[in-house]
DNA sequence: TATGTATGTTTGTCTATACATGTAATTAAA
DNA sequence: TTTAATTACATGTATAGACAAACATACATA
């Protein structure tokens, strides 16, 4: 009945699924917890294998973006752009990427005075107070790597704003164009060429 | 005829081909760029279909262990601690997780004094020299993060450890097992009652 | 009321099959 | 020798179908 997907298109079908899913997913009502169509019935309805819709799906539950419950149905994950199950997902590959697995982790948000580094990163003037996300993690009873991320006081992300939105939603909506350049002003001490080599990054 | 998976596990089959080729990649051969067993005969030496080994490649590519290409074979990912495709992949991952896409980033890595805080977290004694990952990511002309982290010193990493080899088996070589702890000891300075409620974490 | 028990729904697992598409090596033609 | 066509091979895409397992609800029973 529903052709929302063009069969004769180069761009394949799971590909096709997964736009028109993400498209889907938009909605408010998703948002909030609502169930996705089953995936029989969505299958049908898109004109397509069930295999093919789970290949889709699959990709966004990889991705962390949604969520299945076996028995049950399948759910937008959680928004929180701090504490949500795609920065778990995220921190994890991190760690795993680096041959760890994580089982803990702290997370604090503030918003304090940077340091010189990250000014001159960013190139705006001293004592400038920036949104810092400081995050520990490592296996239990062994604290691995202390995170700081400075972010960029141009964008426009206050503590005054809706965290709970989609921060992409946020900028958009404040944030046009922007055009601003910034260069590497620190260089490794320690680390030797032949580190810098085995690296593969330019000094 | 090799019946390397049992079929009546409560494991499912994509799992245990999971874990199979986990193994099997740990081979010094693979890690230098082997191609693996094509899908038809490996599934077939597994006794099990080819859907069902994708499942299980599909997991470990996504997880940026393997690379698929079209045409050749599946290889192992270059295994690069700080500048490979698993790294890629997760920094990607993690921007998305904010709403962004990436497109570029700096990166470097040093030997640097610690601020007092990361000293705090790791309670160790002042001015000591961490391990340090500096990273800048963000759209085109416009730095959108810029990162720190600071290596705990317990780990026993160094610069002049070969950082081309995957750091867990520099760790795992060098390091049984510790008991540390410790604990936060910074707070949230400008983020209000409500905010720290709005991102769900404890003050 | 409280506790099982059956039933329907939904995702999870797995198979067999077919053809498409990109890559590289081989072969044939200029 | 160089170029073009052919071929083999590997992953990519897609389908149809079957049964398992977890969950929630409604219902019957103690």
């Amino acid at each position: 009945m529903d052709y929302q997907l063009d069969h004769n298109s180069s761009v394949p079908l799971h590909v096709q699924a997964e736009e028109f899913i993400r498209n889907m997913i938009s909605q408010e009502e998703y948002r909030k917890g609502k169930l996705l169509p089953n995936e029989v019935e969505l299958s049908q309805k898109l004109d397509i294998s069930r295999n093919t819709l789970r290949q889709a799906i699959n990709k966004l539950v990889n991705e962390g973006l949604l969520v299945r419950k076996k028995g049950v149905g399948t759910t937008v994950a959680s928004q929180n752009v701090m504490s949500n199950a795609r920065n778990w997902k995220s921190f994890s590959q991190e760690m795993r990427s680096l041959g760890m697995k994580v089982q803990n982790f702290e997370l604090h948000i503030s918003y304090r005075p940077a340091p010189e580094e990250a000014l001159k990163f960013f190139g705006i003037k001293p004592e400038t107070s920036l949104l810092c996300l400081e995050r520990l993690r490592g296996k239990p009873g062994l604290p691995f790597v202390y995170f700081i991320s400075y972010f960029n006081p141009d964008i426009p992300m206050s503590v005054e704003d809706d965290m709970s939105l989609p921060l992409y939603e946020i900028l958009e909506s404040k944030y046009g164009v922007f055009v601003k350049t910034s260069k590497e002003m620190i260089y490794a001490r320690g680390a030797s060429a032949g580190m810098a080599q085995k690296l593969g990054i330019s000094e």
